[in-house]
DNA sequence: AGCAACCGTTCCGGCTTCCGGAACGGTTGG
DNA sequence: CCAACCGTTCCGGAAGCCGGAACGGTTGCT
């Protein structure tokens, strides 16, 4: 049981590890993040590969179950990796420990929270759960969001500089008319998330929906206490950001500084 | 966009295919389905290879994200794996067209409702959506359960000889004192499930809990209608098998049948 | 404290096994 | 009916992988 996911590096094209043909199969199986369905031909050209190897590759991926034949030939991504990420996520001391509080702080503010690490210069969503009552909007597609425009992206930015930077280098890309691009405004943004200890997000990715953000820390004195991931809650923007703020706000930090406390408790 | 999961073969020993190194490395990520953390040197000595090669093969899937290092040295399965499975289940029409379904059916019925196929001869929940008030076990941890105890199980295999006959073959194993595990005995529960449109499982898994499932039919009328999937509700065994079993039970049919019907319209 | 056992990693030679081009059968569409 | 396309198979050459042994670091027992 760990407490946190490790960082990884991101779709690396330089490939100068050994074991060639397993690096190219997990190339083939990222092919499969952009699109549903492919067959060899596609895969081929993508990689730059010849198509009898990509043909070879994908019948053996198929063959241990990360892939599945599509009825025409093409293949997909399988079941398996389903279970096996059921299993990397479950596995993770920060999600068990947060799940009761997640739990909880649904109750009381009754809109869809969740819980996201960042991965690279993107939010990954460990967790969400729904609130029939809030719009019901049952938005299982996107377990990622740029973090520039998400209120987990910038209470994580906020307390790492590198993180900061990479986001800042990757640039910030126009989601709605609301969302942050300039440079110098995003950055104050971080400084206000610092002195209030959480972070907004109105309008920035869907327009009318906004969320507030609150930081779930790891690490002990000594090294520094480091944000390691945090809890938002999203709805629409009156509900979020009108009269019922402050409540939210409160609801969020306290959940997270729990989660903070029992991750300390746990996991050394 | 596809409408069923291919039901794939089950860790196969028989590793017949090319691609040798891939085929390790499925074998490699396989280990870690059953121990969280391994080593080079216990990996090497399950799957029977060399230390050094378990240590490439354990590099290279590091370096794709597929595992992740632990802080002794030592790996686990990586987030890059979640995101994957994520993707899996999100392009599934059936999970897309089921979630407002489970959605409404738990409100309805106030108690866990979960979304299942049959994978080998065990259940794969899809799905998972439970209920604040009912227990709140957030019972995040399995995601597969052995068919013949389990209600999904029974509607699946009630109108599938094959997986009946594995199932059997596989022998049922008892986990409680009510688990039914006399052959002929499960096989008249199959009849039953037959006749009545649904199943029930009675304290079979877990003692005090209860779940009634009934089944999401595919495929044309020429082509002969089968189950694909299975809708259940899962509660306290007073809650589900008391005065408000016809009330569970008609919700579950009704929800298993329009995710029918939704499938029908949509999938071809 | 010191030693030993263990683990993850690296190095290297021999050879297994994989890559790529071309050909094959099936399907689609003009 | 033919042509274009796709997934798959075959084959030779050679590239990359496998396994044994050695290396550095840590752990744990004496």
């Amino acid at each position: 049981m760990t407490v946190l996911p490790f960082s990884p590096v991101l779709a690396d094209d330089a490939e100068d590890s050994p074991l060639r043909s397993v690096s190219t199969a997990v190339a083939v199986l990222d092919c499969f993040a952009a699109e549903p369905e492919l067959g060899a031909t596609k895969v081929a050209a993508r990689l730059g590969i010849a198509k009898s190897t990509a043909c070879r590759m994908l019948a053996a991926l198929a063959a241990g179950g990360l892939l599945e034949r599509s009825g025409s030939g093409r293949y997909r991504l399988g079941l398996r990796l389903f279970e096996y990420g059921q299993l990397a996520v479950d596995r993770l001391l920060l999600r068990e420990v947060a799940m009761p509080v997640l739990g909880e702080l649904r109750e009381t503010v009754r809109e869809t929270v969740q819980l996201g690490v960042a991965v690279g210069t993107d939010v990954l969503y460990l967790e969400r759960l729904e609130t029939a009552g809030a719009g019901l909007r049952f938005r299982t597609d996107y377990h990622r969001n740029p973090a520039h425009s998400s209120s987990i992206g910038r209470v994580l930015a906020a307390s790492d500089r590198e993180l900061t930077l990479a986001i800042l280098e990757r640039g910030l890309e126009r989601r709605t008319p609301f969302t942050v691009v300039d440079p110098q405004r995003w950055r104050r943004t971080l400084v206000q998330t610092r002195e209030q200890g959480y972070a907004t997000c109105r309008d920035e990715y869907d327009l009318g929906w906004s969320s507030i953000a609150a930081p779930i820390l790891s690490g002990n004195e000594r090294s520094g206490r480091r944000a390691v991931a945090a809890v938002s809650v999203v709805g629409s923007t009156s509900r979020m950001l009108g009269p019922r703020k402050p409540a939210v706000v409160q609801g969020v930090r306290r959940a997270a500084e729990r989660i903070t406390s029992a991750l300390g408790r746990a996991g050394a």
